[in-house]
DNA sequence: CCCCAGTTTCTGTTTTTCCAGAATATACCG
DNA sequence: CGGTATATTCTGGAAAAACAGAAACTGGGG
């Protein structure tokens, strides 16, 4: 008795398995995750083997990963040595936290290359001025799209929420000068 | 005499490729595009071969996936029957089309599974009660995610380089209860 | 201090993705 | 209407990623 008994779980799981695929996650991991999500109480590795068919290997390596987006977390449960895990419901937080792991990971390096680079190209006469442009521009931008996100995501959930809600119209307060038309 | 003369250009362009494979989009394809984008005359399809050693092939599939995202276009050159491509430099533009294509391509698809999901769950009494609940909260979190970027989307790019600008200072807007401190 | 359930790391295999070159198609010119 | 230059699609092989199973490790009992 599980959530793959049913179909539509079942459909959900493999969904997100590609969706994971297609943006740089394997597939299992995003699958246990799916699996995780959909679960109510806390699942021990082999149960994840025996439901989505894979190596006990493969589970541990997958759960790891998970842990350090800081998405599904181990539980002790109650009269089994066997670690459980759960993973976050809350999807304001996973998403938080899978775009600061993210950031991490593959924005902030490339910032810092950006930086290392524009530094040495604005030193460097020989260096084609559009060459030069084009990497300090490209630096600024992701710095500033990093700065932003790193200022937005302390905000309280709450607020986000609003903000969201507000959709365009949070252009109203920026731009006061083009009322509702 | 081209942009891999420069070392720095040359880093770019191979730091790019592998960002690419981390978010799902492959080598080449990112390679070319930050072969492009640091050029500042139109390259046709064979110098792109020679400078990336790429089969022509390739450069082909790659080139027609960027036009595709609409940050790559051909350009016609004076006196060359060649087609010759040149790439978005205005990046707001270019991050604009980037994840205008990928919601279309992966978001819009999740959404309409997640709707039909939520809509057979409800009906189906057999469902357990936290399945339904969590992939409806799935389905409402991800559209409403979808609709708030189509709305600032469409906002003029100065209003959102000034609302990039204000950071988290957004927030004053929404909770007008909490000053400066 | 040894045993054993539970977990992680390692290694060879399988699967998938990527790509070079060949084959095919299309546009342009005389 | 050929012929040539350019571009795209197809296909088999190479490279990379994912995975299963085995081996190694860990940490509580007894």
């Amino acid at each position: 008795m599980s959530v793959l008994d049913h179909d539509d779980a079942k459909a959900f799981i493999l969904h997100w398995g590609e969706m994971g695929t297609h943006w740089g996650v394997n597939r299992s991991v995003a699958q246990i995750h799916a699996l995780l999500y959909l679960t109510d109480h806390p699942l021990p590795a082999d149960e994840i083997v025996d439901l989505l068919r894979l190596a006990r290997s493969n589970v541990s390596t997958g759960l790891k990963e998970l842990q350090s987006y800081g998405i599904v977390r181990r539980v002790h449960v109650e009269g089994d040595r066997r670690d459980h895990f759960v993973a976050e419901t809350d999807l304001w937080e996973m998403l938080m936290r899978i775009t600061a792991e993210r950031k991490r990971r593959e924005v902030d390096p490339t910032v810092a290359l950006l930086a290392e680079l524009s530094a040495r190209l604005s030193k460097d006469s020989s260096a084609p001025p559009y060459v030069r442009d084009r990497i300090v521009r490209m630096h600024e931008f992701i710095s500033t799209l990093g700065n932003w996100y790193e200022q937005v995501r302390t905000l309280p959930k709450p607020t986000l929420v609003t903000l969201m809600k507000l959709g365009g119209k949070v252009a109203r307060f920026v731009s006061p000068r083009k009322p509702k038309s």
